[in-house]
DNA sequence: TTTTTTTACGAAAACGTTTGCGGCGAGGCA
DNA sequence: TGCCTCGCCGCAAACGTTTTCGTAAAAAAA
């Protein structure tokens, strides 16, 4: 089962040229005369010519591609956001290679080492929610191979990233409740490690302090893995709902958990939003069809997709060593739906 | 920005080795003693030897890698999917090379060939809505590279094939709507030159048929871009609910297809299912949650991509040329909610 | 014409492996 | 002692490129 395509040596051997004129003929050096140019380019292209990648990888050292690891493929939010990586990468002629860490620290160690092993040229990260050091990447940064991180970012090393405003986002979506006249918001989020978990408390924390409430620690609920384990959220959700003084609302901070949230709230026959309301961070396409339609905060994931994939193209190619990194910050939109409209 | 590795000439000048010593100790080569054996193993494992999978790749004629053509990540069945071809390939230490053809032809070309050119060992393709000629495939794959196809299939290229069953599911999801009492029942399907498209198309008419009824051409509506692009959606729905004898019900046969069904319905203010019911084809992990929550004919998604990469992997390291080709079938299952119960 | 420059090409090394084959020393056998 | 076998290892070619350098012949300058 032999794949056979023809070689730069095969087209030499047509034309009688030697193998380094041709290469510089396909490659247009100024060294090759126009009319043996057009000979090779004319014969490479009758006979459907392809150099081989894997050759001029390991000639050149790079390889053209480059590694993603995002916990989950199965995701709005990544899906999309591999989107836009793929949309870029391709455009640049750049091979992309998804792996999933599944919220696994391990996981995420093994593929960064089988990407980088693999001669990426560079890493497009989101960590996974058990990660708690980042040593692994760091060595990798260290030697030299070029990483961005989005969304799930790290300040332990310092290359670009890329995420959304989660502050503001967070911000918005609970004074929003705040506004319709919810005033016991719970908040369920993700693992306690993510930069995304904090942010989004943060922005949380400040609306309610900024409409004069006192965020209750009793109201929020970290969730280990991120809504992947289905158990998991059950169980934050409901130590909530069991409250004496339990929530009029809730606040959701990622895609699995938003739509978890609300399928568990419906089994329970708890009616939303006229028992409890609910917000969501989600990037899901079918949020409007949701019974009730989710009201969420929504990230542009494509855009952040492209953006990061620019980034490390440009760190890529780049000529010297880049020492100035950026971390850019894209706006999130919050579309209000029926889920955080107020019953009376 | 050199990313430099420990090679096996490394390895030899440090232990005064040859290079073919070192090679073979590492392969576990019988020609190679005990103790020179575990010199070799034992310093490259202190200094985290990984072989060059590049130069590997070159020497050894294969790239360890398989290619992944499908239309779109960013949708339910196709992550999924996907997801399983992942957790195999893996296992199996193959790399997994994910592209889009966005319904589109001439990208499913682009891609098939860009993969072929980067040296995949393999190929599993679910075909573009697009695509009514499979010669680019064809070409490939009589050169040798192995192929398996899943859910979007063609019968021109003989090899493996993973589908589900979807004649079975089709007829299923109508009788269930013929059980509930619905009678003019729509279908909304994709592009005709898809092979899921025929399969569901029979067995929907086969339930009709065998129920006394006859199938109503006006009510099938095949959409070009399999619900990618929302406008010609809404131009399918609208034909069939402007009709003098409107349907009471609609099957549509897809994942984008059913969500976006649901979603113009929603806006166009039509009850589902009092004044028409609803079942579709769809993956989402959300459809219980939908408004209505949605009958749906679910796809095993996640054992698709594993078979189908468990067929593609035995097919790639054969030693001898396969020539009996399997075509698996694969149950769907039928989960029944609210979108088609009958209100009276 | 002779010398210098330019043009156009080829030889060969290199990237990191794998592998067939040949060689060398030691031990077994006659 | 001579021959064969066998265990262990190194040499070198090969995979398909890129690239440096050398070198003819042709063109330009003297």
């Amino acid at each position: 089962m032999k794949f056979e395509a023809i070689t730069i040596k095969d087209i030499a051997k047509a034309l009688g040229l030697s193998i380094s004129t041709v290469s510089k003929a396909l490659r247009g050096s100024h060294e090759i005369s126009q009319e043996t140019k057009k000979n090779v380019l004319d014969y490479a292209r009758a006979n459907n010519y392809k150099p081989n990648p894997i050759a001029q990888s390991l000639k050149r050292g790079r390889s053209k591609s480059i590694g993603v690891i995002v916990c989950n493929i199965d995701n709005n939010f990544f899906s999309q956001a591999i989107n836009g990586v793929e949309s870029v990468a391709r455009q640049k002629d750049y091979n992309v290679i998804i792996t999933q860490s599944r919220e696994s620290y391990e996981r995420e160690i093994a593929n960064s080492e089988h990407l980088s092993s693999r001669s990426v040229d560079g890493l497009i990260v989101s960590l996974s929610a058990e990660t708690r050091c980042v040593d692994h990447l760091a060595r990798l940064n260290a030697k030299g191979l070029p990483m961005v991180f989005f969304d799930r970012i790290t300040d332990e090393i310092d290359t670009h990233k890329v995420i959304a405003n989660n502050y503001r986002g967070a911000y918005e979506a609970t004074r929003h409740l705040l506004e319709q006249g919810f005033r016991r918001i719970a908040h369920i989020t993700s693992s306690r490690s993510l930069s995304i978990t904090l942010e989004r408390l943060e922005g949380y924390k400040a609306a309610l302090q900024d409409a004069g409430l006192q965020p209750d620690p009793a109201l929020i609920k970290f969730v280990q893995h991120g809504g992947m384990i289905q158990e998991e959220t059950s169980q934050a959700l409901s130590a909530v709902l069991e409250m004496d003084d339990r929530p009029d609302a809730v606040f959701t901070a990622s895609d699995r958990l938003s739509t978890t949230t609300l399928s568990l709230l419906r089994k329970m026959n708890i009616e939303v939003p006229r028992q409890i309301a609910l917000v969501g961070f989600t990037n899901s396409i079918s949020a409007d069809i949701f019974h009730p339609s989710l009201t969420c905060v929504v990230q542009p994931a494509l855009e952040m997709g492209q953006l990061a994939t620019d980034l490390l193209i440009q760190l890529i190619e780049s000529k010297r060593p880049v020492t100035q990194f950026q971390k850019k910050v894209l706006e999130t939109e919050l579309k209000i739906r029926n889920s955080s409209q107020r019953v009376r």
